[in-house]
DNA sequence: TTGATAATGCAACAAAGTTGCGTTAAATTT
DNA sequence: AAATTTAACGCAACTTTGTTGCATTATCAA
């Protein structure tokens, strides 16, 4: 466990991760909750989050870091691999619930794999 | 045509794509071309140059922009779904020549894909 | 209740990328 | 070949994201 202490913040990021359905962008967390806490907290909490199993974090179009809620099954078997969508008109993230494989690539020790898929979600299309 | 004039930098840049088999960061290029060009010119002769078809760009682990040569089969048909793969050790990134299955998404409107494999490359796994 | 130390706030910093504007140099016209 | 047009460039200043060091605060266990 790296999340040693339940402080107020890590109490607060934990229930906005918990009520949401979509990604979140660390600049979106820091702006929403540039009165509650330093935005040097939400980077170091977001960190401790993801180190202890419960967020999962990748790089978004924009070159920007997201995190997302992990599943059950993810925070047992820390497997990742799932792709993301990013809406291109409001912006949107979400976990999409879709196995990608990956084929076997020659000489090569694959690690880990980012899916970024971008369109038009829903509410947009 | 968005490249109207072949500047001095357009041909440098060219040439270094040309003559590269991996993908180039523009740090990388930033930095390697500090003393021929400004930083502005190589951001902006990139971004022409990828309007122009020449280039695709796309997102590294870290964050930072890439720049790769596209295919000819890319050039004409505007397909940029092939996967990037990212050395966890050197940095080096590729343009893989597999393709990646997309599952259809329902609701859900597709535009483009970005994908991004890391591990450990030939020279250091 | 007290003591150890994880976590926070703050300020300063670093790096990537952008913008505005005056100047330079391609390409076109005369 | 000189003049004209304007795309492209250089430079400086700026914005944004993310990081670091350190003094202070608050959590948790003894």
């Amino acid at each position: 466990m790296s999340v040693v202490r339940k402080t107020k913040s890590v109490n607060t990021l934990t229930t906005i991760f918990n009520e949401s359905t979509s990604a979140l962008s660390v600049v979106n967390l820091v702006n929403r909750l540039k009165s509650q806490m330093n935005k040097t907290t939400v980077y170091r909490v977001l960190e401790r989050l993801e180190n202890d199993g419960m967020l999962h974090s990748f790089i978004g179009v924009d070159g920007l870091k997201w995190y997302a809620k992990c599943t059950e099954d993810e925070e047992t078997h820390q497997n990742h691999t799932h792709p993301h969508f990013q809406c291109n008109d409001c912006g949107k993230v979400e976990c999409l619930d879709v196995t990608i494989t990956i084929p076997a690539i020659k000489n090569k020790q694959i690690e880990s794999a980012n899916f970024l898929i971008t369109g038009q979600c829903e509410n947009c299309k």
